[in-house]
DNA sequence: CCGTATCCGGGGCGATACTG
DNA sequence: CAGTATCGCCCCGGATACGG
């Protein structure tokens, strides 16, 4: 369970999902808050984990693209499962996360 | 998602899964490593957002329960299907995380 | 374009002791 | 039994600058 640990794994892994191979900047655009620093190093740590496959190509312009592996695919009916549930989130909203 | 970080929730969750009904010093019994203090923050948390329910019962020896609400519930799916993944896991465990 | 290195602050997390 | 209080470490996470 620590490998999902983390504050940015499971954004990641939403943009993962489905099989999407997507590169690096393309998911540090799609995730607004996210600094270099964590998107690699999330994503590292989730490589060591073997959910998440990297993919270098090498071009003159740098080219890396990630996706999940076999594995990671695994999670994807669990994360479904979250999703689904995060959108039904009922209206009671207090504030939980008020940020400054 | 902000509500399931932590480095407890999703244990405590799971021990809350399927309708069970505990008190606080069952929870603390059935989580080995965490302390008092880690576990009724956490539970609070999760109060506060609104997935857990304390129940109060004032007698002489105090007692405290915990279960999940309505919404809390509607994890179960997906705690299910991460439970599934994770027993799941293959044995590629190169060693993600040495404690020493 | 894709990283790595470094600095730094806040708070998560833990251990311990005390209360009703 | 079920918390609250306090202290302190560590490391997560953010900003910034630099390298291939």
């Amino acid at each position: 369970m620590r490998i999902l640990e983390g504050r940015w794994k499971l954004v990641i892994l939403f943009h993962l999902f489905g099989g999407a191979v997507l590169r690096f900047s393309e998911l540090e655009r799609s995730i607004p808050g996210i600094s270099q620093k964590m998107l690699i190093q999330q994503l590292r740590q989730m490589e060591a984990d073997g959910i998440v496959r990297r993919i270098v190509h090498h071009q003159v312009p740098p080219k890396v693209e990630y996706c999940l592996t076999e594995w990671g695919q695994a999670l994807c009916p669990a994360l479904d499962a979250l999703l689904t549930w995060a959108i039904n989130k009922p209206d009671t909203d207090p504030a939980p996360s008020p940020d400054p």
